[in-house]
DNA sequence: ACAACATATTAAATTATTATAATATGTAAA
DNA sequence: TTTACATATTATAATAATTTAATATGTTGT
């Protein structure tokens, strides 16, 4: 009893946060985030990320998946080839908000000895 | 020569979007992230946010540096505490359109198995 | 200066994430 | 149906992040 009321006073103690901490944690990695910037640019293969990134097959495969996961791309098969694509347009403007957010605060951001 | 030709052929390799990756990291933990939607309501001490979190101290004292870090929040002192607040204010806009696109795009987030 | 409280830092243990390498699945052309 | 190519999955090793516990620093009031 006093644990669900103290559970209650907590702000999104638990599952909701999580959520969109995960969608956030979709562009914590380099890797990840060079991905989304590249299909921003319009749909590619896996071979063609693999080749633009310069890491490898099965590096691309599972952060898309992770990606895939997070809400951030959606995927259709042609022929030999799987396409991926940015599933959603606002990602664009989340993204270009992040950089406005840095840019301007370029004083406040050290560099992370942590993380 | 050649690997030179090779990393400028990869956008964005390495440096630049590290930052960023960086700056989404900051919200990718549901602690980070409960702390940075408290402070939207307004500037919190330390020890308030440690009672509303239901989280160590010495957590909440590592991710508000991880925070800071990254440029989300600054502090003052303000006698015996120390008040941290927002650094801008359209960190606000930037939750409220992941939100959105997690809201729109629910039946393509699944739950994720690997992270 | 001392005591009490608030916050920051640190080190070590735990846990999560990532890279690597190997293999499996799937598609299409011969 | 065999072969070649494209992508996905898996296990393991390497690395990074988080929690925990302890201690250090800093501020205020006595």
């Amino acid at each position: 009893m006093i644990d669900v009321e103290l559970d209650l006073m907590i702000p999104d103690a638990g599952v909701q946060t999580g959520i969109y901490a995960k969608f956030f944690h979709g562009l914590s990695n380099p890797t990840r985030l060079r991905i989304v910037e590249t299909l921003l640019d319009g749909e590619r293969s896996v071979s063609q990320l693999v080749q633009t990134l310069g890491a490898t097959q099965s590096q691309v495969s599972n952060q898309l998946a992770c990606l895939k996961w997070c809400g951030y791309v959606t995927s259709r098969q042609d022929g030999k080839y799987v396409l991926y694509r940015i599933s959603d347009s606002r990602v664009r403007t989340l993204l270009q908000l992040a950089r406005e957010i840095v840019a301007d605060n370029a004083e406040h951001i050290q560099c992370c000895t942590r993380m």
